[in-house]
DNA sequence: GCAATTACGTA
DNA sequence: CGTACGTAATTGCC
């Protein structure tokens, strides 16, 4: 029983516990998908929650190893030299999870030359002295012997660590039959194996705690043991050096420097977004519920001493009036606030640095405060988009966006997934946003009203913008935040999709994948569920003993391309029929959730998530509309249903050419790359007869495929190994191609490298206008971390200046169809493509804008290609 | 009911 | 062992 009274001090061996659950844990069951191993580091977490919650320690430290190396191996080279070579696996693990630890503010103690278990000694008895209850964790029985009255040991069962066994004065004499000061005596007599130390022959635990209890003492014993008699007397005189040997390197030092005391190791609280940004990127999810339970433990011990955070003021409800002239008068930026019901403006929040308003969104507040809203009067948002389009739909115009916390922050950390106000209210103020709990009917506290809203989001700006770079501040400022209001109209606009054209094909892909299903069945001579992976193995790699094929973490891949290795290999009529109806069931899958999300309007509302990748790109919700098929004559069909609108005359598609390697021709100034976008030439047939060395007129169509696949892999840092594996050649031929064609283009690669190496030094990557995104994996120790952040930061300056360019070609288009008074308007956004509605005696007008915008979005040293379509249907226009 | 996994559509 | 996304189905866990 523990002493409440006293404070306790809990100190653990992270090393020899991470390494017990590394081999506990099955590892394949804690891989995060980038390959990282993390079995170790869940294991010893989740113990180490465990353990906190039931000690609520006040103080507490983990101690590692630095190497196999200590002050024990110079005095005895052969300690430890059994042991076998640390699983590489394993050792990647130990920066990860001292990571993780502080994150959460948990004290990590290492000392080259010492073990761990000599810092924990050192700890366990300065903390014994001064009054602590000291609890010791380590999976090294050599810590027995620390245990006194103040001092207990949690060792882990044989299996793993989840079970820890307590082990106080009274459990060791019971254990092992001395007290714990004696336990050094008994492992110098019998030896340990895991540390090489070899003991007296014949002698075990039970000869061992005989001869103690008789001789009082092993030093008793060794003077006297010429009296102990039979062969384990002899064996005992022929190893007394060994066992004063073992003696010695057994006892754990108590007296290790340390650059902290006892007093140090306080529990802090946790930095929560840090824990949750490191767990999330060991794909720790179970975890973060947990370690914020603890979290919520110290924070509350941790307020008694800390100021309290500041409330929200209460916000006054002036008359509409009132409330216009506040506005108007207001010097600096206002935050604003509008809550959405049912698409409309239901509450609006006003606040600046000393006041915050609120009032019911009605036809007089409108009348009143269009005025003000529609005005460049400077404003903050917290995720605009959605009030924008609100407000829009309520006839108010929204000028003077001046700021967006979200978007703001999301520039700052694009990986990081703070996507709301109240995950950059706890990040920028280390604040809580009130929230109402939304599972309670009768919440127990009050979620915030948008007059503290707003509050809160000014002081996260005014946080937000000290840390915002220059260039990134300009990316917000003249590509963001116009592109922000284009999305909403295009949003808002939507596309007339058919239903008529869709539901007839639905049934008939319906039909046709049933039909398939049965001839598959007919073929195995059983039904099975052609959409369960787990099934299709049974049948594959069991019933028709097909090879088994790329492993996946629950068993072997039956994706696409693997079918169709199979297929060359070893054919089957399967597998034709489950390829034919994977691909049918697809499109009917995409055609159905497309129908659904046709509006009483007839036409589909996406939502553009602008925040929703890291490199500068859209993502498309609700449905996505960025991956509607478009490769096979089926898919035309889908996009046959994407019609003009009512009161529109036809459909504008324009799209980028070659945007990215027109990029990559930039960046990298190579002079061959420039040409080729200089002279006219086709792309790939231009590059091809560079590369083979021939004529442009003499490039086949298999010389074309090759470079094509090679130019647009190497924007995503292909390899040899994956080219070979896409153009399913030799990889020596993969080789040869690289290098052929680098020694035409080598500045391409000359630039690539440079830029990944650039990245290394700065932590992040920049686009041509200035975008950044931070990778810190590039200095990581672990190759598999390392080397995929080396080609996402290969891809993201292209990519994102790519991006940079749409959007700047967007929000020009979008603001000169107004300014010219135009009804034609932008609908969609496909990454290079965008999609236009004409109105009626419009095409010349907007065609002319459309291609002109996107030709001058930026002054690269290679033309911007814009390719125009027109027609009816978005397959027709997209031609 | 939720999360993980697999597969697959786009640029 | 190719970047960036979103969706849907199955399956196993809580």
């Amino acid at each position: 029983m523990t002493d409440s009274a006293k404070p306790t001090l809990l100190v653990v061996d992270g090393h020899s516990l991470a390494y017990r659950a590394f081999f506990a844990l099955p590892v394949d069951n804690f891989t995060t998908k980038d390959g990282q191993h993390t079995n170790g580091i869940y294991g010893f977490l989740a113990m180490l929650i465990n353990l906190i919650k039931a000690e609520k320690p006040t103080h507490l430290a983990v101690a590692f190893d630095t190497s196999r190396e200590s002050f024990r191996t110079r005095e005895y080279s052969d300690y430890k030299a059994n042991r076998s070579e640390t699983p590489s696996e394993f050792k990647g693990q130990i920066p990860l999870l001292q990571d993780c630890l502080a994150a959460m503010s948990i004290q990590v103690l290492q000392k080259p030359d010492f073990e761990a278990d000599d810092i924990l000694a050192t700890l366990a008895t300065q903390g014994a002295a001064q009054g602590y209850n000291v609890l010791v964790c380590s999976g090294d029985r050599d810590t027995i012997q620390l245990v006194t009255d103040d001092v207990t040991l949690l060792y882990p069962n044989v299996q793993g660590v989840s079970q820890l066994k307590r082990y106080d004065t009274d459990a060791v004499i019971e254990r092992y039959g001395v007290r714990p000061e004696q336990y050094p005596d008994i492992a110098a007599l019998v030896g340990e194996t895991s540390d090489n130390l070899p003991g007296v022959p014949k002698v075990g635990e039970k000869t061992a705690v005989k001869w103690l209890t008789q001789f009082g003492s092993l030093d008793a014993l060794l003077d006297g043991a010429d009296g102990v008699t039979g062969v384990v007397g002899n064996n005992l005189r022929e190893h007394i050096d060994a066992v004063r040997r073992n003696r010695t390197l057994n006892r754990l030092l108590t007296d290790v420097e340390l650059p902290v005391t006892v007093t140090d190791l306080e529990v802090q609280p946790m930095d929560a977004q840090a824990v949750r940004d490191i767990f999330a990127r060991l794909e720790f999810k179970s975890l973060i519920p947990r370690v914020a339970e603890l979290a919520g433990i110290e924070q509350q011990m941790a307020a008694v001493t800390s100021a309290a955070a500041m409330l929200a003021p209460v916000a006054v409800e002036p008359s509409p009036s009132d409330l216009a002239a506040w506005l108007d008068e207001a010097s600096g930026e206002v935050a604003v606030t509008v809550t959405v019901d049912g698409g409309l403006p239901h509450r609006v929040g006003f606040s600046t640095a000393d006041a915050s308003a609120e009032a019911t969104w009605n036809a007089e507040v409108a009348a009143s405060l269009t005025p003000w809203l529609s005005s460049d009067a400077p404003k903050v948002f917290s995720d605009a988009k959605s009030q924008v389009k609100a407000l829009r739909r309520a006839g108010v115009v929204l000028g003077g966006l001046t700021f967006d916390i979200i978007v703001a922050g999301w520039l700052m950390r694009p990986s990081f997934p703070d996507k709301t106000l109240a995950h950059l209210v706890d990040r920028y103020l280390d604040e809580k946003l009130p929230e109402a709990d939304p599972t309670q009917l009768v919440p127990e506290t009050e979620g915030a009203t948008p007059g503290q809203l707003s509050w809160y989001t000014l002081r996260v700006a005014a946080k937000v913008r000290e840390e915002l770079a220059p260039s990134v501040a300009s990316v917000l400022h003249d590509i963001e935040l116009p592109t922000l209001q284009a999305l909403a109209d295009m949003e808002l606009a939507g596309v007339a999709v058919s239903h008529a054209k869709l539901s007839g094909f639905s049934s008939e892909l319906a039909e046709r994948a049933d039909a398939i299903a049965q001839d598959a069945y007919a073929t195995i001579g059983r039904e099975v569920n052609l959409g369960s992976p787990k099934q299709l193995q049974e049948v594959l790699f069991e019933e028709l003993l097909l090879p088994k094929t790329r492993k996946t973490k629950t068993g072997y891949s039956t994706d696409a391309a693997v079918l169709a290795d199979l297929q060359e290999s070893n054919p089957h009529p399967f597998l034709d029929q489950l390829l034919q109806h994977r691909e049918a069931t697809k499109l009917r899958q995409i055609i159905e959730s497309l129908d659904t999300a046709i509006g009483p309007d007839g036409r589909v509302h996406t939502t553009y998530v602008q925040t929703g990748s890291q490199t500068g790109r859209l993502s498309s919700t609700d449905p996505n509309l960025q991956n509607i098929p478009v490769r096979t004559d089926e898919s035309k069909r889908i996009r046959e249903a994407f019609e003009v609108g009512d009161g529109y005359e036809t459909l504008l598609t324009a799209d980028y050419s070659q945007i990215e390697m027109r990029i990559m021709a930039h960046l990298s100034a190579d002079p061959g790359l420039v040409e080729a976008f200089n002279s006219g030439e086709d792309l790939h047939r231009f590059v091809g007869a560079r590369v083979f060395a021939v004529d442009p007129s003499e490039v086949t169509p298999a010389m074309r495929t090759k470079v094509k696949a090679m130019s647009y892999g190497l924007v995503y840092g292909l390899s040899a190994f994956g080219l070979s594996k896409q153009l399913r050649i030799e990889q020596s031929e993969a080789k040869q191609l690289m290098m052929e064609y680098f020694a035409r283009f080598g500045a391409v690669r000359d630039y690539l490298r440079s830029s990944v190496e650039q990245a290394r030094i700065d932590g992040y990557t920049e686009t041509i206008f200035g975008r950044r995104r931070p990778f810190p994996d590039l200095t990581s120790p672990n190759r598999v971390l390392r080397e995929n952040a080396e080609r996402a930061a290969l891809n993201a300056p292209i990519q994102g200046s790519a991006a940079d360019i749409m959007k700047i070609a967007l929000f020009h288009i979008h603001h000169d169809f107004a300014a010219e008074n135009l009804r034609s308007r932008v609908l969609m956004q496909i990454h290079d493509e965008l999609v236009v509605e004409i109105a009626p005696g419009e095409w010349d007008a907007a065609e002319k804008i459309v291609r002109e915008r996107m030709g001058d979005a930026a002054d690269l040293t290679v033309p911007l290609d814009v390719q125009i379509g027109r027609g009816s249907d978005w397959n027709i226009a997209g031609h």
